[in-house]
RNA sequence: AUGGGCCA
């Protein structure tokens, strides 16, 4: 059952619903574990309803079920039934208190988040944790907290760093952002796809094109990395914000991207 | 073997 459980789950993983659910209804025998693998494969498919369903039918909820379905709930923006589910987990974890208060700041409800992070209890050491914790303190108006907590992390990695990165531009300012950026890499963290999204927001909020230009090229050249759709609203938005409207529209014609 | 963290 771990490996019929663990071959679903991989299946979910790349959003293969259909493969997950024919493994699923072929598999000699079922548990818990196996349920909620098929209820997440289930809400990666996009079909809340079926999902809801599937929920409904489960011969057991644990904290994990309902997790995963208020973290559903609150990506497709139906935040009070988010919250409803949260009230009726019995015994809350940090991982369901960490998806409802994400599930807050995504639906816009800061006010709320930062409550239920002032009431989340015990605290775990966990990086994936410690990292949604000094976002979510980010998220709601408390960057000085989350500057506290992030430098006092013994070990952190790249996603730490992109959520302080992308947190101080709008928090305290660009130049600080691209000086965590320049800090990261110091550190001996390569700079991702989603850390250079960082650095260009930064670039394009001071207005520096020629610098979010060479930072732009710099993706592909000194990172192997193939710019994404965001890198070239970025460079979009900074030649639009400097007045250079023909440029900017050139790009959004030339890019290798349908714009959005 | 299942849920939570970075992408303006």
């Amino acid at each position: 059952v771990i490996s019929w459980t663990a071959i679903i789950s991989g299946h979910a993983r790349v959003g293969d619903l259909e493969t997950a659910q024919r493994l699923f209804d072929s598999m000699p025998e079922r548990n818990r574990i196996s349920w909620n693998a098929i209820l997440v494969a289930s809400t990666a498919g996009g079909n809340l309803e079926q999902a809801k369903c599937l929920f409904d039918r489960m011969p057991e909820l644990d904290v994990v079920a309902i997790t995963t379905l208020i973290t559903a709930y609150g990506r497709a923006g139906h935040i009070e039934q988010a919250l409803e589910l949260f009230l009726q987990i019995p015994e809350t974890d940090e991982v369901a208190w960490l998806a409802i208060i994400q599930a807050l700041i995504e639906n816009g409800q800061i006010a709320t988040a930062r409550s239920m992070l002032d009431l989340m209890p015990n605290r775990s050491s966990d990086l994936a944790a410690r990292t949604a914790v000094i976002n979510a303190y980010a998220r709601t108006g408390q960057m000085d907290r989350a500057m506290e907590l992030f430098q006092r992390m013994s070990s952190c990695d790249a996603v730490a760093w992109n959520a302080m990165v992308v947190a101080c531009t709008a928090a305290v300012g660009a130049a600080t952002a691209l000086e965590l950026a320049a800090a990261m890499e110091c550190e001996g963290f390569l700079a991702s796809a989603i850390t250079y999204v960082g650095i260009l927001v930064a670039c394009s909020k001071m207005g520096r094109i020629e610098e979010s230009r060479r930072r732009f090229w710099s993706v592909s050249f000194d990172h192997a990395l193939e710019p994404i759709y965001d890198h070239y609203c970025c460079l979009v938005d900074v030649l639009a914000r400097a007045g250079q409207l023909e440029r900017a529209e050139d790009l959004v014609r030339f890019m290798p991207f349908v714009p959005n």
